[in-house]
DNA sequence: CCTTGACCTCAAGTGCGCTTGAACCAGGAG
DNA sequence: CTCCTGGTTCAAGCGCACTTGAGGTCAAGG
């Protein structure tokens, strides 16, 4: 099966199709090749997905992440890609670094049998909590 | 200064006073001590909102984030508070490891030269758009 | 033939996480 | 005393990311 009904793809990547549409809708699927009046994606939809959820869920908006995949060999789109991309590094690397505190807190936190994560010692003055907010 | 207003608080965790009151409706932030009708914050909690935005980003939602912050010393919300812990842990450890492969992706996309993100030889069937969608 | 079910479009609705607006109050500067 | 700043409450509004509902098409199966 090289080729995937709107109801099958959303299957396989958990969504649902009205989320498929919607994508397409705003622009972060192309808009797919209909066979009958309906669309038909071919497998690699899967993988870009994929990409799309796991941006997402690091804080990318659809739109940034639209931005992100929609460089179609053009120039002067492909500098505006390296422009959000390299803008968007740092902040990725801030973040898995925050996330690896908040993880570090949770397990220290549990292993330590406080009561309260926020009232815990273990994450005192130089803890993850401590991390300065970014303005 | 050991005390903050909800202006001084806002500013200093970048929000508006309008999120801490609504933090405070919510429960995220217990009510606040009253000085002249005004709120007064113990400088502490701008610890305790730096937490809640790090689990935030990290894909809690408010509700969540409220349930590891609530535990007043009961023994039944303890037990609570540590199985929505564990539950979250290996959560935690996927998310950063996808983050990472997503960093690395952007990265090493920048590095080869490619136009697009999505079509990047380097994300090939192996690469991290290749995850397996977790349901 | 008729139903079933998966798909279509388009508009409206939903839930979360706040923000805004209206109407009011309190303390300090001029 | 008056104004300004910055706080108060409450209800309503907003943006994002979808979902749901109404109403329709089409192909396969009983």
């Amino acid at each position: 099966m090289r080729q995937l009904g709107i109801g099958e793809l959303a299957r396989r990547v958990g969504m649902r199709p009205s989320g498929l549409r919607y994508y397409e809708s705003v622009g972060l699927l192309p808009s797919a090749e209909r066979a009958a009046g309906r669309r038909v994606y071919p497998v690699a939809t899967v993988r870009r997905i994929a990409l799309i959820k796991m941006a997402q869920r690091a804080g990318f908006t659809l739109a940034e992440i639209r931005a992100l995949l929609d460089t179609d060999g053009d120039r002067g789109t492909t500098r505006q890609w390296r422009a959000l991309a390299e803008s968007k590094l740092p902040e990725l690397d801030l973040f898995i670094r925050q996330t690896q505190m908040l993880r570090d807190a949770v397990a220290d936190c549990l292993a330590c049998g406080c009561m309260n994560f926020d009232t815990c010692g273990l994450l005192a003055e130089d803890g993850p909590g401590a991390a300065q907010p970014r303005g």
